[in-house]
DNA sequence: AAGACGGGGTT
DNA sequence: AACCCAGTCTT
């Protein structure tokens, strides 16, 4: 199956693209592959108006691929805090170093290379291809997912590999013989301020004649949502014991799991794990302790309900201190770490309110 | 094939 | 409260 000499649906694509897509995002100005590659990494799963603050910061500290592959990964962390999927930090991190040792500093322009690249898949392949250099290549971003289900009248939902399989060769058949940078973006863009999940705007989509499901009167439908499952709910304690000069106790998270290789509080599955962890690590009365607001977090996959306590003036236990994931952290160094949302918002609340 | 992995926004 | 979002990796 070859693909049309010319695709009346990247045609129209482009076309509305040209005055109504999105021309003036903060990759765009340079757009090199650098900064290509880390707001592809930036957009999995997470939005542009979220992403672009996040964006600033990160290239503004860290310009260039050399520099972010010699920063320490605590400050590539720190630089991603709150955005979340840390997992896309520590492989771009380590992506860096790699592209450093062989690539000779530079994102390689090859499709394959860059997908053996930790954090890079297929679609965000593409999309650097595509973007950096104007290369011939496909994306299956969810923008693209909904646009082809509804245009095509796919069914089924997107994640099945059956219907995942049909969409990337859709994908690959609309692909246009030029300006191909434009047309990833123009996916994009579509898919998010026009073909939107909710509420598209189909009355004015170029597309409206020759779409399947608003012909078929099926838009609210597709794609096919993804099977619902319970979500289950976790708790623990949080340890957030201060010294006499008002620095926090932090912890390095383990390297796997949830908030890998972030510093958070010390944290225990109940109140008796606490106290044992308590009376191993500090010097003090753990029924001393002061009970803040509980925080509730949301994660795609379960809820997690945390119940910090709060203690002052405390010491480490001479034998425990210091081996390396263990730390104590004045105030204004928080922002040097990467911390979970939840945990800096407790923290800086608790700053506020010495 | 299914689950893990964050946080913010929308409805 | 449920669902969604510029996905990838692990098992």
């Amino acid at each position: 199956m070859n693909a049309p000499i010319s695709d009346d649906f990247a045609t129209t694509l482009l076309a509305w693209y040209d005055r109504a897509g999105r021309h003036d995002l903060p990759w765009m100005h340079p757009r090199t592959p650098y900064r290509v590659w880390l707001s592809e990494i930036m957009l999995q799963q997470t939005q542009v108006q979220t992403v672009i603050p996040y964006f600033e910061r990160f290239i503004a500290t860290l310009p260039t691929l050399p520099a972010l592959a010699a920063a320490p990964q605590d400050d590539v962390l720190a630089l991603w805090s709150g955005l979340g999927y840390y997992a896309r930090a520590r492989n771009l991190h380590a992506a860096a170093r790699l592209c450093v040792e062989q690539h000779g500093g530079d994102l390689p322009r090859d499709l394959e290379a860059l997908i053996a690249l930790p954090g890079i898949g297929r679609s965000t392949a593409g999309a650097i291809l595509t973007q950096a250099w104007g290369d011939r290549f496909a994306i299956l971003d969810g923008n693209v997912k909904r646009v082809l289900s509804r245009y095509h009248g796919i069914g089924g939902w997107p994640g099945t590999p059956a219907v995942e399989k049909q969409l990337w060769r859709l994908a690959q058949t609309h692909l246009p013989r030029e300006r191909l940078a434009d047309y990833t973006q123009a996916q994009m863009d579509f898919g998010a301020t026009l073909c939107t999940r909710h509420d598209p705007a189909c009355v004015l989509c170029p597309l409206q004649a020759k779409c399947a499901a608003l012909s078929d009167g099926r838009v609210a439908e597709l794609p096919t949502a993804r099977p619902s499952k319970p979500i289950p709910e976790r708790h623990a304690v949080v340890l957030l014991a201060e010294d006499a000069q008002s620095r926090v106790l932090l912890q390095k998270r383990p390297a796997v799991g949830i908030w890998a290789s972030l510093w958070s509080l010390p944290e225990a599955g109940d109140h008796d794990a606490a106290r044992d962890w308590f009376g191993r690590h500090l010097h003090g009365d753990y029924d001393n302790a002061e009970a803040l607001a509980p925080i509730a977090h949301a994660f795609t996959h379960y809820r997690l309900q945390l119940q910090p306590l709060r203690w002052r003036g405390l010491g480490l236990r001479n034998l425990v201190h210091d081996n390396g994931d263990l730390r104590w952290v004045a105030r204004e160094d928080l922002v040097k770490l990467g911390l979970p949302a939840p945990i800096r918002k407790l923290l800086l609340g608790v700053a506020q309110n010495p």
